[in-house]
Order: C-alpha cells, then structure tokens, then sequence
DNA sequence: GCTTGACATTCCACCGGCTGTAAGCTCAAA
DNA sequence: TTTGAGCTTACAGCCGGTGGAATGTCAAGC
C-alpha cells in the first residue's frame, strides 16, 4: 500500500511517517516510481508508534520499545523499568502542573473580576505575593 | 546595573533576558559601550515574567499579563479571564496526562517485570489490547 | 493525445522557549 | 600588558512535528 493509505491505517500522518522513517523508526521498500510502499507489518509498527505516543513516550522510549519488541530475548523487567520511569516522568509533570493550578485557582478567587483595576493576580506577578 | 545582576535579581538566566528582549518582553538601555544597561522597574519587570512563567503562561499570555500590567484603566475582569482560560489549559494538559498515568500504571501492573519476554506493555502498544 | 487532479517525492522553514557555541569587544585587576 | 571575566551578536540545535514550494507520477475523462 501507498503512504496515505498506511497512514488512515495507522492514525499516523503521511508526513509524521517520512518523519520517522528520517529518524530510522520505521523502513520502507520502494517502488520502481520511488514511491514508499507498506506491509501489514509496517502498518503494525507506525500503530505501535503511534500508541506509545498517545502513551507519552518521547520518540527515543519509542525507539527502545521498539527494541525490545523487536527483541525475543528480552526480559520483560527492561520493559517494566521503562515503563516505571516514563510513569516517573509523568508523576512529576502532572505535580508541577497541580502546583500551577492550585495557585492559579487562589489568585483567580482573590481576583475580583469587575471593571475596577485591582487584581491580586497582577498584584502576586508583580511582587510575588502568590499567598495571602 | 550590567545584565548578569539583572539575571541574578530576576532569576532569569541573562540568554533569557534578551530573548524575550529580542521578541519585545523587556526593553533596556545601552550604555556608551553597547552594554545593557537595567533599574529596579527592569528587574521587576522580568520578575514579572518569571513569575508568570513558572505559572505556565505562555510567552504570548504573558505579554497581554504585563500589557494589563502597564495599563492602569485595565478591568480586573480582563486579567481574570486570561487567566481562567490558562486554568483550562492546565486542566487539559493535567486530565491527559492522567490519563496516560493510568494506562500505564495498569499495564505496569500485568506486566511480570521478570526474565521472560512476555510483556502486557509490548502486547498493548503492538495490538491495541489496553485494558483487558 | 492532452489535461486535470490526486497522489507522490525532496527540501527547507517554522512553531515555543529556550540553550549552546563561536567570534569578537570591553574593562578592571595583577 | 596581559589575563580573565563579562559583554556583544549571530547562528545552530533541542523536541515532535507541520506547512509550503517545487517537482514527479499516474489513472480517468475528453
């Protein structure tokens, strides 16, 4: 099948999929009009990229995956420990990004959101009074 | 005061400083030698910015922030509802990311994480099978 | 045979928000 | 006078794509 094709079939788009062949993730024979022409397996890893990314895996964990999927000697404790440190990594976004929220939450509250110009968002931005 | 005291004051690294220089964030005099050259309001100023940084805003959120900042017939409802905006941002980006955590956290838990090869992380992201 | 339109190709630029590096200028201290 | 720190500009790179230009290929319709 042509790219557009593997890329409905994938979810991928046909420019992410020439990105990551760029990048080495995925291969392509060619056709005699040098067009990329896909499998069922090639279809089959751009979905198993494409679920890691929905997962939040950064191309490069995605590369490793791929490793050790393509790997029948693995030791699915590689996988686990990937899997632990990614889940890490999200810990620490969701953390900061609860922080954010919860003093954004306190301001907006503290914000009287009328037409006067006093606001205790600007007021903590400008001198850092983030509480009280 | 030279741009390294700035950056020290601010906590702004000084390469930031003129980036956001370069995009219009700050202004800064030069002295005769084409040093920068900052006061107390500059310092505040990027203090401003680093605050609000460090809230998630993005660069573009920050300029209407100190564009309000400056502007002192502003209503506290513009500034109220710039920032209720970000606050859904934030929970967006927080409910996704939940998401994934969950996910991952149950395919974590079927996955042995021992020496064999058989990985419910590898199955999910090459078949699609994520719960269950 | 010719045109049209939907595909395909490569290559380069851009997004955000910096960060690193290189080449060169300025200045105070030893 | 020379060193070394700090300043300047400009360009490249990071991530994960996305958009666009210029060009090539192919099947269908006239």
């Amino acid at each position: 099948m042509l790219i557009k094709e593997a890329a409905v079939a994938s979810g991928l788009p046909a420019k992410t999929i020439r990105y990551y062949e760029s990048l080495g993730l995925i291969q392509s024979r060619r056709a005699g009009n040098g067009y990329r022409q896909y499998g069922t397996r090639d279809v089959e890893r751009m979905q198993f990229l494409a679920r890691s990314r929905t997962l939040g895996f950064s191309l490069e964990e995605c590369r490793s995956l791929l490793d050790l999927y393509d790997d029948p000697t693995r030791a699915s404790a590689s996988v686990n420990a990937l899997a632990r440190e990614h889940l890490d990594e999200l810990d620490e976004k969701i953390r900061q990004l609860t922080a954010m929220k919860q003093t954004l939450i306190d301001l907006v509250s503290r914000c009287p959101g009328n037409q006067s110009p006093d606001c205790a968002i600007l007021d903590s931005l400008a001198h850092g009074q983030a509480k009280q």
